[in-house]
This record gives structure tokens, C-alpha cells and sequence, in this order.
DNA sequence: GAGTTATTTGAACAATGTTCAAGTTGGTAT
DNA sequence: ATACCAACTTGAACATTGTTCAAATAACTC
């Protein structure tokens, strides 16, 4: 049903609120976290009525959601445009691309990472699969400096440099426990990048 | 004000209540998740009113945080209880013990590191120092192992250790995204300490 | 332009955090 | 024992915020 009415005024309305709706949203948890979003903030800014919230987006959770879905499309673009040249400078780049869109984001990031579901809807399966694939983006250059070894142990190595890259910054730029100033947490990201590589027996 | 008053029988009441409403909470946390947790629920499993929780713990949050201190203390005593015996055994310990406990009371966990206070008041410093704490317990058996080491950098090694073997661990816990089988998980962190230990020159 | 359908609205409702005047209880002095 | 005071407890009332839906409006069709 949704696929060719976007050239009636309707569809075309309906296609510029929904954006302007989203658009809203984000700028309200970059500015003042995911806690503070409120349907009526996000009406008022708008020009809307609550009730069309709740028309283009089923419920609440919708609106936050289908911002966190653009967060990893967001993340995951910044990911991929970064150059496929020497593996090893690509996993740094890579790690250094996550810590600086998670500096820039990071109310964006914690409202993908910390929101929690009503009861026990499952969480949705798009933005799980995105989530995924960006993981995997440190796969590919991690096959190419370990040709010999099981494609399916390099897949798990790269999924765990992944979540120890994303617990070195999540956990750095949580201004409230530690506060890492971002020069040091961008060298302390190096660091460990060349530190995990070398254990894997790639760097000298 | 709060020094002696622990034998009368009004302390005694005051007492066992807020360990009565702690104990709720966390149980609560526990079984349904943060996001589940209700000022109302609270009030009738402790037999109280609304507003004697309010009394006990000023706002919501006070709660909350309470029982984010206690999961704090708790997985710090776990930690601390490891055998300080071989440097690189403890280092593993140390992360497995993490892991057990992530595993045991992931909810509980969750509510420490997402839990968001009301517009901008200030994380409480209490936590704070406990958190720090926890995160030093890999800092003395890394300086036996780098005995030549500027112990800053030592120090900055050791949370950086731990902030990835937390990433590890709860994003491998969090089953609405990947979901790493716990016997799985258990070897992986295993491995990640000794190829980061490689890294760092300790490990053959 | 009359009729039909989809959309929008916002008042009303529901769920939940918060307050506080009134009632109750524990302590204390006589 | 009684009276009095201070502290605690209560829960109805309020405030905030997510959610619904009947009525009004707007877009589309013929």
C-alpha cells in the first residue's frame, strides 16, 4: 500500500511531516537527551497536533525508534566512506570514524544503545540487521591481514574489536563516570588498536 | 543527624523499610527491567504508601540510584574477591568475574550504566568513586606485569582493558542484538585478555 | 460541486511521578 | 498514666505525559 502514492498532495504532505517529525526528534535528544523527548515538544515544534504524531508513528517508542534506525543508517554511512586501503590503516580509521561520530552524537548513540522497549515488544528487526552489518565492517579488513585462519574466528575477532572499540569510547565519553578528554580517548583508541593487533600477531 | 538514631524504634522501622523498598526495587529491576519499574508497584510489594517511599528517598531517582549504588558494591566485593595471586590469572579472573555477574543480573547492570537523572542534576559522586574503583582493580596486576611502565600510563592501560572487556560483555549480553551463547562469551573474553595481554608484550 | 475517503485535530482518558494537609504513632516530660 | 510534642505515614489531589477516538477538516473522484 505504501509504495506509489508519493506524487498526491497527500503523499507528499504526509512525506514532509514524517521528515520534519524525525527531524524534530533528533534535534531534541542531540540537545537534551532521550529522557527529556516529549510528544508535545515535538508536536509544538511541528505545528502539528499530538494525534498526528500518533498517526504517522503508531506510538512513541515509533518516533524514537525510527530516529535510532537513521542514527546507524547515519553511522554506518560515515563507516563504509572510509578508504579500503591498507587493512591495518583501515581498522584505525574505522575506530577513529566510530569515536568521532560517537563525540558528535553522542546523545544520538545512547538513545540507540540505551533505549529500552515497552514490556516486551521485540526490538525491531531493520535496525537490528544495520546494527549488525556495521559490526561487520571491521570483518573484511581483519580477512585480509589473517588469510590462514577459520573465516568464522575472524568473524568473531572482528565483532569483539568492535564491541571493545564501542566500550573504550562509550565508556570514555560518559562525562558523568570518567570524561576522557576526546585528544586522549582519539590516541587511546590508536593505542589500542595497535595493541589488539599486535597480539593477533599482525603488527610487529 | 543520621549518626545515632539506629536503636530507638522509629530508626529501627526507618531501617528495615528502606532495605524493605530497596530490596523491592531491585527486584523489580531485576525481573522486568528498569523501564518496567513503578512508584505504585514499589508502594504495595512494601505494604506502604506512595508517599513513605517518597520520604524515605526523595524522588524516583533516589530510589534508583540506591539501588544502583548496591549493584555497584556488589560487583565491586566480587571483583575485589578474587585471588590476587599470578598477575595474568587474576586479569582473568577479573574479567570472568565480570562477566558472571553481567550474566547473573544483566537488568540491574543496565540500570547502572543507561539510567539518565531528571534534566541536568549531577550524577551522584558516591557512584561515581565506586565506578572508579571497580575500573582500578585491573590496575594492580598490570603493574606487576609492567613493573618499568610509567604508572600513568599503566593506569590508563588498565581502563582502557576494562571499558573493553565491559563493551565485550554487554553488547555479547544484549540479546535483542546479537545474543553470544554465555559459554561462547566466556571463551571470548578469555581470548581477548590474553591477545591483548600479547599485545602489550606480556604473553608470548 | 456533491460525495467519498483519508487525514487532522484536540479534548478526554490513562498511567504515573509528586506534593502536602490531615491523621497516626513514637517519644518525652510531668 | 496523661498530656504534649515531634516525627512519621497516609492517600487523595495534583502535575506531567503517553494514548485514544469521535468529530471536523481536507484531499480526491466523478
Amino acid at each position: 500500500m505504501n509504495i506509489v502514492q508519493e506524487n498526491s498532495l497527500r503523499g507528499q504532505k504526509k512525506i514532509r511531516r514524517r521528515a520534519l517529525i524525525v527531524g524534530i526528534a533528533r534535534d531534541l535528544i542531540t540537545s537534551k537527551g532521550l529522557r527529556s523527548l516529549k510528544v508535545r515538544d515535538i508536536a509544538d515544534a511541528a505545528d502539528c497536533s499530538i494525534g498526528s504524531v500518533y498517526n504517522e508513528f503508531g506510538d512513541f517508542d515509533g518516533v524514537i525508534l525510527t530516529v535510532n534506525k537513521e542514527t546507524v543508517q547515519a553511522l554506518t554511512a560515515r563507516l563504509k566512506a572510509v578508504p579500503k586501503d591498507d587493512p591495518i590503516r583501515q581498522l584505525h580509521r574505522l575506530a577513529a570514524t566510530y569515536l568521532e561520530f560517537a563525540a558528535e552524537h553522542a546523545n544520538l548513540l545512547r538513545s540507540l544503545f540505551e533505549h529500552r522497549m515497552e514490556e516486551d515488544r521485540p526490538f525491531p528487526e531493520d535496525i537490528l540487521i544495520m546494527v549488525m552489518d556495521a559490526f561487520r565492517l571491521m570483518h573484511e579488513p581483519l580477512v585480509r591481514l589473517m588469510p590462514d585462519r577459520d573465516p568464522n574466528d575472524v568473524a568473531l575477532l572482528s565483532r569483539m574489536m568492535f564491541s571493545a572499540v564501542h566500550g573504550i569510547i562509550s565508556l570514555g565519553l560518559e562525562e558523568r563516570m570518567v570524561a576522557v578528554p576526546p585528544e586522549s580517548l582519539r590516541q587511546q583508541v590508536a593505542q589500542f588498536v595497535d595493541t589488539y593487533l599486535k597480539g593477533l600477531g599482525i603488527l610487529k
